[in-house]
DNA sequence: ACCTATTGATAATA
DNA sequence: TTATTATCAATAGGT
């Protein structure tokens, strides 16, 4: 766009980020329209400001047309992918039951945070639960990071790898050429952290060990809810 | 755009059309995500191609919680809303609504973590986000634990004080009756902790510290919401 | 899917 | 809001 590249995060100045709405929202609907019109499509597009005033578009008929016609879309596969694991132990019927409890201590959590707590109290009990339940979510999310940034730094290894074996092979083609060894011919790059204290990545204890997320110290390597009460 | 300018009509040629659809859609949706962070707006898109088969967007919790929010904002279209600048209260419905769609995203988040991954995926910062969340979460949870146990602990001191007293006066009418004292008469209750440590307890600054939950050390003394990007 | 020449969108500014 | 314009981003057509 113009002028500087933009960081894709939330614009702090309140007037840029009114006219960036003003524009961007109508260079979305405009996108919307057109995608429309040269492909065939049904769209509706709403928006919500921050402040809660709605903008909407239906390029086929009303919204309310379209959003019939994404409720029967969705309702048949969304229940598909709902739950697309194998075991299974309760009937739907109760699942959706137990879902709606935990929905509804959530709710509860939720009001009582945000609302007046004079109006909504809460037990004990009923926090001890609400908490436990957060650390259980908590190390979940961690571990899902985790996850991710130790899929990136191994891809970032083997890359590694790859460049030092392709730096020995150009180093032997050197010798071959000259005959002989320049004692100080082979840049070294050094190794990580990782590397000097474990020997190699991805058999490494210590990042075994930096893998279990915080909050909850042990005895969650299998954190699934129906062991520990909840029945997702 | 490219190699040519794009006339806005339908693309007869079908393998072009579909191409194009593909792109654009994705173009779309990129937009939509960008408006959605740089300008704290809730957009929620839908998208049927030629064929019936549906692509769908919504940057806050569910498409279902925007289409709640959709009908109740698009039914009482008397806005008297002069939106203005500043803070903005919004009706309690609205709010509701927002309500709402934050529970829409905890419920993806749980769907994320016990369902199939595979099916929905939650990008590093969507789990940022849900972790920062849930940190906030605890810190308040534990700030109320704290503070219901305290209430109890100072009742019960208080409890203990008055048996106390009453137990010196039992004590003092011993005396007048007998005209002695046992030098053993009064039974000792002891002293709790809180109290050989620190004398009392309501101006106990070793209690103040242990108040203060944990995973979140400072700066949260306010926890609201609004104050942290999540608008209640 | 991947490449680029080109058009289109838009950030900063007034 | 709207208009301008220098730049960046999206993408049409081709491989």
């Amino acid at each position: 766009m113009a002028r500087g590249k933009v960081q894709l995060r939330r614009i702090e100045n309140p007037v840029h980020r009114q006219v960036t709405f003003c524009k961007r929202r109508a260079g979305l609907l405009k996108k919307a329209r057109e995608l429309s019109v040269l492909c065939d499509a049904d769209i509706g597009i709403i928006v919500f400001s921050a402040h809660g005033k709605l903008y909407d578009l239906a390029t086929t008929g009303t919204m309310d047309g379209l959003i019939e016609r994404y409720k029967s879309a969705s309702g048949g596969e969304g229940s598909m992918q709902a739950d697309g694991f194998g075991d299974h132990r309760m009937d739907p019927k109760q699942e959706a039951m137990v879902l709606k409890q935990e929905i509804d201590l959530l709710q509860k959590g939720l009001r009582y945070i945000y609302g007046n707590r004079a109006n909504e109290q809460m037990s004990v009990e009923e926090l001890n639960s609400l908490e436990r339940y957060l650390e259980i979510w908590m190390f979940n999310i961690r571990s899902a990071k985790m996850q991710i940034m130790i899929q990136e730094i191994q891809a970032l290894k083997s890359k590694e790898d790859m460049l030092k074996a392709a730096n020995e092979i150009l180093q032997e083609k050197i010798v071959e050429q000259h005959g002989l060894v320049g004692h100080h011919g082979l840049i070294d790059v050094g190794m990580t952290i990782a590397d000097q204290q474990n020997g190699h990545f991805s058999t490494d204890p210590l990042i075994e060990e930096i893998t279990n997320p915080l909050t909850i110290l042990s005895g969650y390597s299998t954190c699934r809810g129906s062991e520990m009460g909840y029945s997702f």
